[in-house]
DNA sequence: CGCGGCTTTGATGTTCATCAAGTAAAGTGG
DNA sequence: CCACTTTACTTGATGAACATCAAAGCCGCG
């Protein structure tokens, strides 16, 4: 039996393809698993495949000419991860990679677009998605615009703890670098900044475990600071 | 006759839309004339309608909570005006304003939705459309983020001159104030830059013209700035 | 004409990047 | 398994980039 039949995706994204079709995607489709710092997408890579994460975290980047990194976003499961540009463009413009072991889920591109031209529903339901994903990455990275440093790292850190993780207490998946390479500071200055919310008694911080002990003051930092 | 059929909108947006169906839309559009400085669209303002631009410009921009304003993007004609969050909520989430005379035509959200939920090549051109706007706003963003104080000018110039006006002799249609909420800095800084660039005989300014006299200087100062 | 918003410039101080140097942790090859 | 290399993390000192404050000129509009 197709395991796609009780997969929770089905609801999100296919609640409109009927059994028989299912049946036919649960055939055709891959999973693929990605351990931590596994590259998923890459860069320029032509885009043929449809990819949807069933489980993990992962990050989406784009490399700048002199050699760093700028992260644009995260996505958990039931996002999209061949999001942007899938739609747009023949090539992947950005990087994705598992910051978390990954699981996704991999369809061949005609076949979505067919299904989306013959299916008005569907289409209909992916567009909302995109629409849901996108507006989130611009209205987030509008609010890390206006903040300063403080800010910012306030904000990350309930990111990952509200968002996420849906907890106080929770292991950073990602370095100190890849905060910089997010909220575009530099990473001396993100691990200062968490030093001084560490002797402020805001957080505790074991390494890449992080506790957050004065929720209402970061909350108050990542409005105002 | 219908005026529809021979818009340039038509075959970029209505291009999988028969003729039929077209004289019915063409019927129950509106359309609406907007003057520099006028609102379309206030943050916070129920999502029943559809509108797309036929002429002019305009720019998108969100409040944050100590009164000041944030501009997201600009969009010129052939675009979508109501396109963030239009399938993906029922608030705008940011305000549209005109920056020049603008011209925008209007149709209920319920019938564009009833078209996109029963034509599937038009619902699949929809979501072609929305993502390329959204891509260009996201990776336009994460351009202007890597950039310093003269890059980010420097940036904001060759969009408006390449990309708007396709001249290198055009009138600002923003205000210094605009450009600062735009990119992230203040004010005087913008003004601080621009006349720096005059200094240096890269720009001239006779109020809000601009000529751009070296063009090579100025594309160099906004990759490396 | 006078008021408010936009523009401009200068002086000052804060925020942040850069440079430097050292420790800890993690991966690599013999 | 240990020396070795590399990468991540941390702190301090310095200077550059940028915000803030202040003051004045300009322009359009009631």
């Amino acid at each position: 039996m197709c395991t796609c039949e009780n997969c929770q995706l089905r609801s999100i994204f296919f609640a409109h393809v009927n059994s028989e079709e299912l049946t036919n995607i649960c055939d055709l489709k891959v999973e693929r698993q990605y351990s931590k710092g596994e590259i998923i997408i890459n860069e320029g890579d032509p885009i043929d495949e449809f990819l949807y994460m069933k489980e993990g975290l992962v990050k989406l980047s784009k490399a700048t000419l002199h050699g760093k990194d700028q992260i644009i976003s995260f996505s958990k499961p039931f996002d999209f991860v061949s999001l942007l540009s899938v739609f747009s463009s023949n090539k992947y413009k950005y990087s994705v990679t598992a910051i978390e072991e990954t699981t996704v889920c991999i369809l061949q591109l005609d076949m979505v677009k067919k299904y989306a031209q013959e299916n008005a529903m569907f289409s209909m339901d992916l567009m909302m998605h995109i629409s849901q994903m996108t507006d989130k990455i611009i209205l987030d990275n509008l609010d890390i615009k206006r903040k300063h440093l403080k800010g910012r790292i306030a904000h990350v850190l309930l990111y990952f703890s509200d968002y996420i993780y849906k907890k106080d207490e929770f292991e950073l998946p990602i370095s100190r670098r890849e905060i910089a390479e997010y909220i575009g500071m530099t990473t001396e200055n993100v691990i200062r900044t968490l030093s001084e919310f560490r002797k402020d008694k805001i957080i505790k911080i074991f390494g890449k475990d992080i506790l957050i002990a004065d929720k209402k003051r970061l909350q108050s930092i990542s409005e105002f600071g």
